[in-house]
DNA sequence: GTCTATACTTAGATAGAC
DNA sequence: GTCTATCTAAGTATAGAC
């Protein structure tokens, strides 16, 4: 389990900061406004961060470090897709967030959304963490099922791609009004993954 | 056609803010920069428009304007969808904007995504531009085509959902280092489009 | 480590001459 | 309809006492 956010006047403002961005968005969000919210001292997050882009760097910093503690094993993935079937596999290998900053990883994960096209750093950080992690996980595992003549050949970056795009909406949408729950979630991913055909000697659930 | 963006100051604005919202987002684009890249004064803005938050309403007011004339032909297709083969049908249904403004339209689309859980406004221009026009077509279509019998069922409105999404990413990512070409659209389309699979009597053509 | 006070800058917007 | 000049507000950030 990564390190939690504490109740220290750092992370406090972190927390608040966070909320704020998502919300509001990073420009239309004043330093003064996160210490009202922080209950300090506006000059006081100077003390902590040497800019307000600092804390917006540090928010970036602490998704990558907490994020990692979700990562699906993918050793343990591998072996998997040797027996068990395919979308079995496939569902297992989605990430989700393995601790308590569920919320606050999100309105993370919003702010960069938002910093597409505009902010080098945003767009990274959704390289790395979105695309690039689904990514390690994925291909791999259809390589090897299609190798091993479970799954019906495909194009594999391709349709990576595809479920990239579409997971990077429902990411961004996630504080909008166009939010879905869990539970849509659940079924578009698994249209999507009916993509991915069993060989027939396999087929045993249907999407 | 639709009316083309003239050559008038207001057009011009129009066109240089279009162009620096895409760029550098609404917020850090000063009325100012504006001014300079439109060759005017910065308060002869002010003549052609209330605010700079006016300017973005326009831009969102022309966008809507300009791009029904892209609209495909509802009735036509659902002639189409009598006869023709159900995949040529649906690809036809895919929104192409008809004018020489495609480039500002786009700088638009990225603009308004950048507003969603934010502004209120940029949530309803993404709602009415990209997410119900396409439904509008999409629905009846598909609906149609499962009722003849020429496409296997399938849960239209989900299908639509998972199209949706991944044509906003596409549009968001338009302007970034994710930009996908036109090629590898169509291509992820058909992909998309095999979920929708015809009925044994018309297999023809495959993806 | 938190505060008060404030410097410095830039932004949106207006008044009014031409 | 475009300009010069300027107002006013708000934002990031700092200096320095406690």
């Amino acid at each position: 389990m990564a390190k939690q956010i504490g109740n220290t006047t750092r992370d406090k403002i972190l927390k608040v900061a966070a909320y704020q961005f998502a919300q509001r968005g990073y420009d239309k969000v004043t330093t003064r406004e996160i210490a009202k919210d922080a209950e300090i001292n506006p000059a006081s997050i100077y003390h902590h961060f040497p800019s307000k882009e600092d804390i917006l760097d540090s928010l970036y910093a602490l998704y990558s470090l907490e994020r990692k503690s979700g990562y699906p094993d993918l050793n343990e993935l591998m072996q998997l897709a040797e027996t068990d079937p395919p979308h079995d596999v496939l569902l297992k290998s989605i990430f989700s967030y393995s601790d308590k900053n569920v919320e606050m990883l999100d309105q993370i994960l919003i702010t960069a959304a938002r910093g597409l096209g505009i902010d080098p750093k945003s767009e990274r950080f959704i390289r790395e963490n979105i695309f690039e992690s689904v990514e390690n996980v994925l291909k791999p595992l259809l390589e090897r099922l299609i190798e091993l003549g479970r799954v019906k050949p495909l194009d594999v970056d391709l349709f990576i791609k595809v479920l990239n795009f579409y997971c990077f909406s429902v990411a961004a949408f996630n504080k909008s009004t166009f939010r879905i729950g869990f539970a849509e979630f659940q079924k578009e991913m698994a249209l999507l993954f009916s993509l991915v055909e069993p060989c027939h000697s396999e087929r045993s659930e249907e999407y």
